[in-house]
DNA sequence: ATCATTGCAAACTGTTTGCATCAAG
DNA sequence: CTTGATGCAAACAGTTTGCAATGAT
């Protein structure tokens, strides 16, 4: 019988691109998949400082570039200029507000775009094997009312 | 009679936002402002140093900043983490091989993609008032023959 | 048991700043 | 003239590295 899907965990993504499961990397993986979290190197690791994780801001470095590599996170650079690392899984945009900086996700599905569909799009007009894309809309919120 | 519209220069541009115009200012700007070009900021200082240009490496990082916060100048990451500049006026995405780490400007027409249309479709999606965009597309290019 | 990973402290490097001079408007 | 811009040298801050200890497979 063939094996069933294996339920994707840290653990099997860090084991797909060859990298030993670790409690820091557990720990950075999961608290940057979240929406609309993008911390700085430094705050990831007061973060995880206070929720009480024996973890070193070297490792911190460390791992942020190793996920990084083999595409596990993504870094951007915010309009301030600082470094900022968005590990969030589900297929998205980043709104950013010239106003105040600030960066929101917006899943593709709200802009009513299929993330395979626009790579295969994409691929067929520039004759590139297109695997990943990043979009990053500039402008400002809706007045809240 | 309506004054005639003002041909773009860079003294044009830097007066748009404000900004002086200066010798350092005018070589960045025309420096950065071509096709595939993206350097470093150092990179940047030893290209315009080359050209006999007398400037220092502290003005080239004062006025990268300058124009970014001003929006005449994009900045990025490319795929090593070091940090690069992009003056480029044609409407462009990125195409990021990820092999080799090259990046490559890739106009919009290219894609079939008309730059005002789709702002203002986006906008329309989200709510926000959307000014400008980034699109960066990651993979492999084709095999040359 | 083996070898990647951790984490501290030290080192490094890209970037920013202080300040006197200079030049754009 | 007035005010912002330049550019050197010094200071800084975020990031990387050396290395002994640790822990994942």
């Amino acid at each position: 019988m063939p094996k069933a899907k294996e339920k994707e965990t840290y653990r099997s993504r860090l084991k797909a691109v060859g990298l030993r499961h670790t409690m820091p990397r557990e720990r950075i993986l999961s608290h940057l998949d979240r929406k609309n979290v993008h911390p700085t190197a430094e705050e990831l690791y007061q973060g995880l400082k206070r929720k009480g994780a024996p973890i070193g801001l070297s490792t911190i470095y460390l791992n942020l570039h190793v996920l990084r590599e083999h595409g596990l996170i993504y870094e951007f650079k915010d309009p301030k200029g600082e470094t900022r690392f968005d590990g969030w899984t589900e297929p998205h945009a980043h709104l950013v507000d010239l106003e105040t900086g600030k960066v929101v996700d917006l899943p593709l599905k709200d802009l009513g775009l299929d993330r395979e569909a626009f790579l295969k799009e994409v691929s067929g007009k520039t004759g590139w094997e297109v695997k990943d894309f990043r979009l990053e809309l500039r402008g400002t919120p809706p007045a809240k009312e």
